[in-house]
DNA sequence: CTCTATTGTTGGAGCGCTCTAAGGCTGTAG
DNA sequence: CTACAGCCTTAGAGCGCTCCAACAATAGAG
């Protein structure tokens, strides 16, 4: 496994290492004929360049770092899906670590990642202090994604969880609506934006919020649905699509059909909203943007496009499917 | 952002830049005096080892290649969250990749990856010929991750299909079913155990197999579903979860119950299936322990523990939900 | 035919680290 | 007081590459 290096193809070919390092770089200043007989002699040792050793020598890094709360969520997938397309894309790598959602563990994760010296660190709903981001911002270029900052050094990329839960009160009223509630997803992240978008929403449309006490998944969305016992809205806005599946099987079990009694929004568009077996109306979040625009904003920086921080704020989209329809209750 | 080197560290502390590498490797033969003043000049510098650098001059690598043919699809992300998490305990950190399931985009991807000079390779369900990965697997250890192969160079790790959806089938007889059918997964990668599995364990229970065509997605279970009109099955088992969700759902809209009517049994055990709403009776495929067999695989071979090849196949298990029952009309 | 460009090529220093072999120091035994 | 182990410490070569300054070779200008 003793790899050939740039001095076996330099020797075979008849020329210098630097002969061949130029040929490596796509260097136009190399005869055709040198050119030629370089790249012979590196097809014929199955000569590849040593990324590390290149980065060593030329002092520059051809990696991004990205921190993953949790690659179990499908949502990071996704995200990290983006963020590759776009490395690929300008010939850059990714090197990925996860934090477990621990501030203790996040700090080893980003360390490590520092001391690849990456071109630049895409943290993913990071939970380590802001100080710590600080720092690490201090040596690389850093973009935030599902968590917002106000320090001066990093970019951030967040989609706009206030106008998302706007756009399905806008919608569920736009059918008739007028008593709507939403069921919150406490202390999970983004739950914050959510619920001041459908306080702002309401208010805005003249009519009396009422947030109901949950969380992200679909167990804690049957709960609250049961506890609103005796005096149901005629529809509900919930945190994401999770919650919104168990409202609606709770809603279901409980002798009511969704959307002739109930309509039902959720949130995120995830796979799951789409089965027709589930069909249900949510706000987009665009993912893979999500991951592309963090990829760009850190090989902006890179290349020196740009030294302003950036703050993506992306516009959700409303995709209506079969969860919601006019109220057919007195409103 | 010139961060300091082990050479500064070295000047600070009033030592050689050796002894300073003894300090960061943890080396024994250091006495306590000096190593506190190491520690110390390298906190107050904020030095931290260069780990490329590090990886150039020892000629070892800390760094697994993983390539990912699809990053988009929740499995995958699962296993690399496995593979990251044996990766971590060990010290490693996880350089990542996608082929976007084209034979040219992964050679890419390959190419790349190995010219990071990883300790090892993990190919989570590559699509290259194999002749590709015999090549990789001259550089490096490679370790096959839901595609098997018979290269005596590699490791692979898989779950075992055929025995899981013999559990399902298993599971259905002694309900009482006899009249079962597959839909298939085509082209789908593990469909062709997986239907092999159906065909073995009718055979076994003496029963009439029938495979209908179908594919890995809601549409396709429904669409064989509908194709099934006027002869059901008293049961049905899946290729995937998202195929017997929507089996399910075209099941309901032609008026039949489930499991009052027809059973269906899924495979993989996504979230989807464990949603309350769906509560999908499913085989369950350690996701995460694939990962971590795998990661545990190459370094294994990293630290020339072993050398013959390993054929990891993961017992899959049943999961007993709410979509099985015993049949009511007659078998 | 000499002088300056221009183009192509090369040696060598150096990126930040590891590792070997050799050297300095201390303490104890002879 | 010398010798010889340890035990620490260090100089220096080198990992595979890039990049700069210098240089050969050819070409065009005077």
């Amino acid at each position: 496994m003793a790899r050939p290096t740039m001095e076996d193809v330099a020797a075979r070919a008849g020329v210098s290492r630097a002969l061949v390092s130029l040929v490596m770089r796509g260097s136009p200043k190399v005869s055709d004929q040198r050119r030629a007989a370089v790249l012979k002699a590196a097809e014929e040792l199955g000569y590849s360049p040593h990324a590390m050793a290149r980065s060593l020598a030329s002092r520059t890094s051809h990696v991004l770092g990205v921190m993953v709360s949790d690659l179990h969520n499908a949502f990071f997938a996704e995200v990290v899906d983006g963020l590759d397309a776009v490395a690929a894309e300008h010939g850059f790598e990714l090197i990925l670590n996860t934090g477990g959602r621990s501030p203790a563990r996040e700090r080893r994760a980003l360390r490590s990642l520092l001391s690849f010296r990456p071109a630049g660190l895409a943290l993913l709903s990071p939970v380590v202090p802001t100080a710590d981001i600080g720092r690490a911002a201090e040596q690389t270029p850093v973009v935030l994604v599902a968590r917002s900052s106000r320090l001066a050094t990093v970019d951030t990329v967040n989609d706009d969880g206030e106008r998302g839960i706007a756009l399905a009160v806008d919608h569920l009223v736009s059918l008739g609506h007028r008593r709507i509630a939403h069921l919150d997803g406490g202390a999970g992240s983004q739950a914050a934006p959510r619920r001041r978008g459908y306080l702002a929403a309401m208010a805005s449309h003249g009519l009396t919020p009422r947030v109901v006490a949950s969380e992200y998944t679909d167990a804690g969305g049957a709960r609250a649905v049961r506890g609103l016992s005796g005096d149901l809205p005629t529809a509900i806005v919930s945190c994401n699509d999770f919650n919104a599946v168990g409202a609606i099987s709770a809603l279901e079990e409980a002798g009511f059909r969704v959307p002739r009694d109930v309509s039902v929004v959720g949130y995120d568009n995830t796979s799951l909203a789409a089965l027709r077996h589930v069909s249900l109306t949510t706000v987009d979040q665009p993912r893979n943007e999500l991951g592309r625009l963090a990829a760009t904003a850190l090989l902006q920086r890179v290349r020196g496009d740009r030294v302003e921080p950036v703050r993506h704020l992306l516009h959700p989209s409303l995709v209506v499917r079969s969860t919601t329809a006019p109220p057919v209750r007195p409103a």
